[in-house]
DNA sequence: AATACAAGTAACCAAATGGTAACCACTAAT
DNA sequence: ATTAGTGGTTACCATTTGGTTACTTGTATT
């Protein structure tokens, strides 16, 4: 049986511990913050290009295709023109959706605050 | 004002969003599985390194830094022989908690253990 | 005299990640 | 004929991150 605290566990397979777990797969540098993007709504390619204009869209593209393999974000192509693909949470995904919350919820603490601005 | 959801916001400054702060901060592959072994007691240096067997000493020596520089730990030196060093979480670094729970509750589920077994 | 322990550090190298710019397919509009 | 819009892909390169091994410091033990 795995438990939630590994505070005195040695632990030989690091997937046995569940944070790593957790990191392996939403612990990228944008996973979070697209699955964010799409936590209300369905959102297109483009859009969450403009809303995340730091991330190149090679990048964009090969986080979403990761997370669609994981089965945490449903690719909904419809075929107009000029092409629209949108993307939105699965019932999956959206089980993150406590784990988004609370980082956002730490995000805007002063504590966070104050660490990008004074230490980062 | 900033707001914890920005599905529709457009994010001049990544670091205006919330997520993408927390995600800079605790976001490296180690971190919360740092922040989560030494999240119930103080652990010594050597400890750590047995709990987290994946981490070299180099990678963990440089992670515990940063997360003193953020004063999220806080290292104590006991100048005994052969010496002894604990690290354990400040009242800022417990305010993560929250998250390092939602993260290990998340990846106990039969989803994360899915993606692990099946997908990576 | 050599070895061991703990907690690192230093030098060096390998791998993973991320970024840039150009390009593609398709059709409509100019 | 060219350009525009959308959602990408490809090739290439730069940066970041991670890993390995050896070494250090100081005392105690063998």
């Amino acid at each position: 049986m795995v438990t939630t605290n590994f505070s005195q566990r040695f632990i030989e397979n690091p997937h046995d511990c569940p944070v790593t777990r957790a990191m392996s797969i939403i612990g990228g540098k944008w996973k979070p913050i697209i699955l964010n993007c799409i936590s209300n709504k369905s959102v297109r390619f483009g859009k969450l290009n403009q809303l995340i204009p730091a991330i190149s869209n090679k990048v964009l593209a090969n986080e979403l295709k990761e997370l669609e393999a994981y089965s945490l974000v449903k690719r909904s192509e419809y075929k107009e023109l000029p092409p629209r693909v949108e993307y939105e949470l699965t019932t999956k995904g959206k089980s993150l959706m406590p784990i988004l919350h609370e980082l956002a919820k730490w995000g805007n603490t002063n504590v966070a605050r104050k660490i990008i601005t004074e230490v980062r």
